[in-house]
DNA sequence: GGATTTCTATCTACCGGTAGATTGAAACCT
DNA sequence: AGGTTTCAATCTACCGGTAGATAGAAATCC
């Protein structure tokens, strides 16, 4: 039973994510993770990890008693690291609207590297046959990522950059949507140019019509 | 094996759809659809199927030999059927808005009815686990919606009822990408007001930034 | 410091259950 | 009677999960 975790050695971004899990652990969760991503939660077993990681589908269990368990630790993990890249790229970006560019840009990389969806879009759809322990983490994440665009929607505007009717927290909901969905069609088209033609046409947007 | 298989007596919207499908394998269109729709394609098994219907699952292989076989012929009629309600509402609305909010509301029924999402973003998501053909139908069902809505959202601008930058080809993947994603979150949050509210706003942004 | 004990991480072997699929016979229809 | 449809029985492959053993490192004892 895996009573109480410890690293051994992990570097730079993994030092702090990963902190409770060891080589193994962080190993098995980055190839489910990649596995949810490209084929869904009811689409790999533990055999396709054990296969991957090059290890046994036992210490997998070792590691995660369940395959809800698993995803779950996924989500949670998911959640903070896009937490901690969102605040990098806000430092980073010198404007509301790079910020947005940047952000979007996380998910274009998805897309590009592996083919993948958002994890938390993959969990979703899948949520009826899915532990409601993951169903409820993938809500945060949903929220957390609204909350933090609505704030960089609401800078944009005080400053004078963003132009819009309703409320920030709407456009943030919907300029998520688009995104989402924008990820949704570029795979079906198998064209990552559908998601970045969206993604830029949702940011110009929000600077009033009058500019392409 | 299923040669010629012939209908047996089916009702109005169904004696025009479902042709070359008998009763018993519309029932599982049927049931097999609603539970794609819910649990994603490799989140049911013929059993499933099965129990729902009242027949044993070897009778399902009778008539769609594999499981491949049953999603592609789910996709075309889903496919169809779309085809048929978005020419019925055309008829039926007055105006290029209006067309687009019978529209939507095709979506939300979806929520509303079982917590459903719509076929296509189901069966994308999972798309690398899926067989080819089915992929490829996916692809066009896509492509029906953004052309359709492209036409739709061309005729308001020609009525100067819609106001945007870009094409109308443009505006139209991003109306459906926001359509999409707006149904996954309001799965996430288990609140169909999401959807609406994303789909109103939407809508109302391509007739200019003026009015709310 | 050396022997003993405990703990960590992994393995092999296996569990009951279920997946999609096949076959051949029975039932049904007309 | 002959084609159509359904079923019961069965297959092979695999699922997630568990049991028990083992090697090696770490902690403990004397």
């Amino acid at each position: 039973m895996p009573r109480d975790i410890r690293k051994t050695a992990t570097s730079s971004e993994r030092e702090t994510l990963d902190e409770a899990y060891n080589d193994t652990a962080v190993q098995i969760l980055d190839v489910a993770q990649a596995l949810v991503q490209s084929r869904g939660y009811n689409g790999f077993s533990y055999r396709d990890i054990a296969e991957r990681v090059g290890i046994q589908t036992a210490t997998i269990h070792y590691y995660f008693t369940s395959k809800g368990d698993l995803a779950a630790a996924l989500v949670a993990r998911y959640r903070k690291r896009l937490g901690q890249r969102r605040d990098a790229l806000a430092r980073a970006a010198e404007s509301p609207r790079h910020r947005l560019e940047l952000y979007s840009s996380l998910f274009r990389a998805l897309l590009i590297d592996n083919d993948q969806l958002c994890l938390g879009a993959m969990l979703t759809a899948e949520a009826a046959s899915l532990p409601s322990e993951v169903v409820r983490e993938t809500t945060r994440f949903f929220d957390d990522n609204v909350s933090w665009l609505a704030d960089v929607i609401e800078d944009g505007r005080r400053s004078g950059d963003f132009v819009f009717a309703d409320s920030p927290f709407m456009q943030a909901r919907i300029l998520f949507a688009a995104l989402e969905g924008a990820m949704l069609m570029a795979r079906a088209a198998k064209d990552v140019g559908m998601f970045s033609s969206i993604a830029q046409a949702m940011i110009s947007q929000l600077q009033g019509i009058s500019d392409a």
